[in-house]
DNA sequence: TCGTCATATCGATAGTTGTCAATGCATTCA
DNA sequence: TGAATGCATTGACAACTATCGATATGACGA
């Protein structure tokens, strides 16, 4: 199986879930600390931080920490990334 | 939770395995019916179906039978879809 | 230093997924 | 009509996932 394969499903499967699609909503208009984003979604803490470590694993997602805050951004070099996969498979379908 | 973030949830599922992302690279080239798809992936038939059924269900992959045949042909529209979806976050992120 | 706040981690659990072997169901061909 | 072929479905199972409550960690403020 090729590696190229096994990454592109990585970075799928991280967009595989509504509260992770959700949470990339909420971070399009620039960083926020997990408190915000959780004010938006119907789920407790821990498992906001479950989806967190998910989008940061697979690089769509950065995060710094400041002070006692988690700042997270979208990579936007992840989600280009993404794209060209499927624009590459677009530009062959004949 | 929104609609289209089901939907999309469920298209970039479709998407998360890498196998399935094998089975659309070798339908790239144009439609083929499951046993040719079948000899380029170390699984065997009935987990082939499993996956066809996925990729079918999200509408990235149709089929049509032709005798005892089905071919497979990937959706050009869907696979847009997709791609327009991480091009609507791609150009929000500044 | 102590309590509070923001977040991560742990443990448990129900549900989902990928895989295979076995079987079923059409279709074709002899 | 009976056998063979192509594919789907079923059942089983181990691995993974999403979720929660509880707890730990680490930073800040009083």
């Amino acid at each position: 199986m090729p590696k190229q394969f096994e990454m592109d499903a990585k970075t799928f499967k991280a967009l595989s879930d509504p509260n992770r699609l959700m949470i990339i909503e909420t971070l399009q208009n620039g960083d926020k600390c997990a408190c915000k984003i959780l004010e938006e979604l119907n789920i407790v803490q821990s498992t906001l931080s479950h989806h967190m470590k998910i989008l940061c694993d697979s690089g769509l997602v950065e995060s710094n920490k400041v002070g006692k805050w988690m700042h997270y951004v979208l990579n936007k070099e992840a989600f280009e990334a993404a794209r060209n996969s499927l624009d590459d498979i677009i530009k062959k379908i004949r």
